[in-house]
DNA sequence: CGCATACTTGAGCCGAATCAATTGGCGTGG
DNA sequence: CCACGCCAATTGATTCGGCTCAAGTATGCG
């Protein structure tokens, strides 16, 4: 199968040979990490920036042994570590959510192809773009939703992203997220994150079971979370036309 | 006087002349708002990236009328719209908070920087990077800090954000925001923030009128705001070395 | 001098945290 | 194939941080 990246990127632009080779540069060396083990720690110096080949990972900072703050989800074709690209040591710690296999490669590599290729860089500002983006609506949650909306639109958020790229069967999706993390994720309790699925079950929003999650009637969810469903959509790397 | 933006790439890279030129022209163009006008507003179509020459402005989001989320201040030197460079419309708020002068110029401009100069190309990703931080901070405190926590730390950062390339005065700064911004910042009630700050100030962690905060201990600010001194530091731009 | 816009303070309430069990699912080994 | 043990999910009781509502006080400005 072709790389996962040349696929995602040919979403957004169109691939000459040159830049598919660039491209295809970053994923030849993959590595494989279990469920649980920290690809990358905060404070670790490296020159490696990371593209997910597949399964979960997720970014955050933990202090005192016990609060900790996840930043994102990084799945399928995402990358990790453009954001820092301009620090030498990682900020916060990069783990494995599920098993994964990871494709690292040195930063000197980005700089290549900034060179080689106008469009791929204008590509990957794109990228950041949508990072960020996807970190605003992050900030609105955390600041002012209440728990309810605050998972509803995480839900949303995760179902989104998953679909822009992979199959969305009846809103049905793979969400092997332990309630831990997404407590972490909207500054909440496991507990409370808990009580607030039940509630959006009992009420039909959704339904689940341990790892997948099913989005019953997604436009009372997106009302109820107030989401914007232009966030996340496909970024525009055409602006110099 | 020379412009500010120069200033401030200066302190991370040598410019060549031409490079200099490249920046100066971001700048040709400076409009003038007042207090309280709204520079850019949501879903505005735009074409144009700001720079803060002069003033204080702020991000923000409002829904509802009444629940607003503010995601940033930009201060002088700043940029306003570098993350949102690949969306048509712009997804926020941009807003006046003092009297400012912004100089607003096209994204193309930023494409032939990025064409000419790969030393500037990725001095832009520097930046992000570090917006990037800032926001990964401040979803820190909006997860996992409580409200003394939230405001000690948005002192601390706007402190050092300031005095990166002002004076720092025996820590006394300007910080003409109101509290009801500084609320809104951190996902509180302004009145809670009224209490914090208070809080502050009798413990006599800072001193604060109006219009300035003085910070009268700082260690014990950084240990209580639990702060990382690091975060705000001037990004490398020589990953490529 | 008077109005408007913050800032301040108090009282009561509520959403979410914490503490404390209990249940259920699943992998492992006997 | 079942029993054990672990870990995540669930449920209940209680507490508490921060919100809301409601007044009152500065501060600045025309």
């Amino acid at each position: 199968m072709g790389s996962c990246m040349v696929e995602k990127f040919r979403h957004y632009i169109e691939l000459s040979d040159d830049e598919e080779a660039l491209l295809l540069r970053l994923e030849e060396k993959k590595v494989k990490y279990k469920s649980g083990e920290t690809i990358r720690g905060k404070g670790h110096e490296s020159e490696d920036i990371y593209t997910i080949s597949d399964g979960w990972t997720y970014i955050a900072n933990t202090i005192d042994q016990g609060t900790r703050s996840v930043f994102d989800l990084k799945l399928n074709g995402d990358f990790v570590g453009l954001g820092e690209i301009s620090f030498d040591n990682y900020l916060y710690d990069f783990v494995a959510l599920t098993d994964v296999e990871v494709c690292p490669f040195p930063k000197q590599h980005l700089n290549e192809i900034f060179k080689k290729s106008e469009k791929l860089n204008r590509t990957f500002y794109s990228i950041i773009s949508r990072e960020q983006a996807i970190l605003f609506e992050r900030l609105i949650s955390l600041g002012r939703r209440n728990a309810l909306e605050k998972v509803a639109h995480l839900i949303l958020e995760f179902s989104t992203r998953k679909s822009a790229f992979g199959v969305d069967i009846e809103g049905s999706f793979e969400f092997p997220i332990k309630q831990d993390l997404i407590a972490d994720m909207l500054g909440l309790s496991n507990i409370h994150v808990n009580r607030s699925m039940n509630e959006l079950k009992r009420h039909k929003y959704i339904d689940y079971d341990r790892r997948n999650i099913q989005i019953l009637d997604k436009q009372r969810l997106i009302n109820l979370a107030n989401f914007n469903v232009n966030f996340l959509k496909r970024p525009d790397v055409s602006w110099h036309t």
